[in-house]
DNA sequence: ATATTTATGGATAATTTTGTCTCTAATTCT
DNA sequence: AGAATTAGAGACAAAATTATCCATAAATAT
């Protein structure tokens, strides 16, 4: 659904904001190693998220590292897609039409409306802090996946 | 959501489906031009689609083209997925977790396997034939997107 | 049989995404 | 002030996806 760089953005926010505080700054390293993301590429996503402010705020120095505001907590998750450029993601037409719509709906549109609609308000009404508080003991946010040549 | 030879994939199959019948095979450049996909990369989704003919049939030679079987009308659009090797997208955890379950749910797993359910559902329930057959008038397939980098 | 038409398959190229490395800038501590 | 620590920024590299090209195979028509 999401590009990688936005699976780690989403695995990233949401163990700083669980994690970590403004006085308990997370460091790149410690956040790659907890959401099983490479060091480097984590380290360009981040840029991402904290241009601005936006979402993540950032501190250079010992004891530097990133954390989340309260208030930047109140952010819908919406946020993170937004600071990654993705949140077209969530109106997208399934076939990948530009200009489907009411007027000129794919086959699809009628039924899967309904689904988008579900997963805009999802991605809308819940904030990081939510969901940050919703992670399970034990969860582990490593994945390791590979794919294969399709074609 | 899906990749792009994906997006292709589904246009095609349901064009083909639509348009065409193993009396009125349809070519490569028709299929290309109508859903707005490049000719040759297009040819290569074909042939995904065409292998053990599971989704398209194909026939080569003067009068010979791309059609879709009676019987395989009746596949589920998810037979397209599958014939891509993309058919695990609709199982997928949002965050991109591995081993997001109901034992080890990601912060987003209670809310999205709800929606996730109605996209299977979509899916599986939906026929080719159900689709062909609801293509409004007037809907263009065409689809001119361009990205810009964002790292 | 031959020419023509159409898909097939393989190699290759372009683009995008993902990932790495290194030097720099900011901050803190002593 | 100087050393240490941490993120930032840029160039670069690798891998995956998307796209093109060309020679070949299969089918038809003449």
């Amino acid at each position: 659904m999401f590009s990688k760089a936005t699976e780690y953005a989403l695995r990233a926010t949401i163990y700083i904001a669980q994690k970590g505080s403004e006085e308990n700054k997370l460091g790149i390293n410690e956040i790659a190693e907890a959401i099983g993301s490479p060091r480097s590429f984590t380290a360009k996503i981040m840029q991402l998220l904290t241009r601005d402010h936006r979402v993540v705020s950032a501190v250079r120095g010992p004891n530097g590292g990133f954390y989340i505001s309260e208030k930047s907590k109140n952010l819908p998750v919406r946020a993170i897609l937004e600071a990654m450029g993705e949140e077209h993601v969530l109106d997208k037409c399934v076939m990948g039409l530009k200009l489907c719509s009411e007027k000129q709906p794919c086959p699809m549109h009628s039924k899967y409306k309904i689904i988008r609609k579900q997963l805009i308000k999802l991605f809308v009404v819940k904030t990081i802090r939510q969901l940050s508080s919703e992670i399970k003991d034990g969860v582990v946010f490593i994945h390791q996946g590979k794919k294969g040549k399709k074609i």
